[in-house]
DNA sequence: AGATAATAGTATCGATTCGATACTATTTTA
DNA sequence: TAAAATAGTATCGAATCGATACTATTATCT
């Protein structure tokens, strides 16, 4: 008689998704969801991925909804827009201190806090570690890029330097600080 | 070095909720997420609860918000307005055969269902707990209303009578029916 | 080489959300 | 009976969002 736990875990996933935004909004100085989203991705992805097509995929907006997003932060000083030296298509996207600050503002909201605090360790573990599953079936499934971190990526490669890495897909050299961003071609080491 | 879990956790649940959202959206007949979140709501609550204000309470919005979006629905005929016959300011809600028929389609969206299937079913059964509790915990934090169910609620009452019940707030009886849907002014029993 | 296709990004449109504020009507409280 | 609380609507401005059309650049294919 009880709803199947498959519907009941979306529509919870659902309604937690809507508190997280609304409290957001209602503590984001004028900020949007969408633009919290975006500051906090450009603070987290690597340089092949700090383009406006890498945060259309993160998001799953259009890209011409994307572009506007990008719009209104810059406008408000948040993004600084810089081309791509070799390909005169592409556009990089930097955090200006203000947004830089912003980012990190964007803490857990103290309702959540509060409530995420009254699981023990065992079970906000065990909650992080399906919900990232659940995550990376769902972008598997749809096509949709997993944006996982460098270092676990099947490109990654290790150098013989100590602190210095590669990445076998651009065959650029990697830093200690680049191999624990997000990266847009990420795809899981078998 | 890497993220706290309830950050991570966080991050998570917005990123889901965002899919789910994308998807319901790229799916749903021109319909809003937050024009399914209503339909479903109507759906699945008593008839405490149908009205704008209940509407308002369980998506977290402003009144003026959710009349607009009600507004749309109605003219669109997917929902039905009727007077309460007590109180001349309230307002109440249903689906009409149109309305009833989507708040059933939204079932779950292709991508979601196989990932789903993906975890085995004791991990379902955690993970369905571990949010409810979470959400259950962010709403008794910010002053939300819990939205449990009616039979659950520590004003339910059993009569002597198989399949009657009754609502000690309101003394009105209540079928076997009745105690399965959602009340706004639950209060999960002691 | 040169035509064609793919890609990155922007611009514009209409419908809608959303919060804020103000407002009406009804009911409750003092 | 007057004041306060409640339910709901109306309106405004800023922004999202998808759809479509467009420019510019790069890649591909013949």
């Amino acid at each position: 008689m009880s709803m199947p736990d498959n519907a009941r875990i979306l529509s919870l996933i659902e309604r937690l998704g809507n508190l997280v935004r609304a409290e957001g909004r209602a503590s984001g100085a004028g900020l949007e969801p969408v633009h919290r989203d975006i500051l906090g991705y450009l603070s987290i992805c690597n340089r092949y991925s700090d383009t406006p097509a890498g945060v259309t995929e993160y998001l799953g907006a259009t890209k011409g909804t994307t572009s506007q997003s990008i719009g209104v932060l810059e406008r408000k000083g948040y993004i600084k827009k810089s081309p791509d030296k070799e390909d005169g298509r592409v556009v990089h996207l930097s955090l200006t201190p203000k947004g830089r600050k912003l980012s990190y503002a964007g803490a857990v909201p103290d309702g959540f806090a509060g409530a995420l605090s009254d699981l023990n360790p065992g079970e906000s573990e065990t909650l992080a570690r399906l919900l990232s599953d659940l995550l990376a079936g769902v972008q598997r499934r749809t096509g949709g890029r997993t944006f996982g971190v460098c270092r676990t990526c099947r490109f990654f490669r290790e150098n013989s330097l100590p602190g210095s890495h590669q990445c076998g897909l651009t065959l650029e050299p990697l830093s200690d600080g680049d191999s624990i961003k997000i990266c847009r071609e990420h795809e899981t080491a078998a």
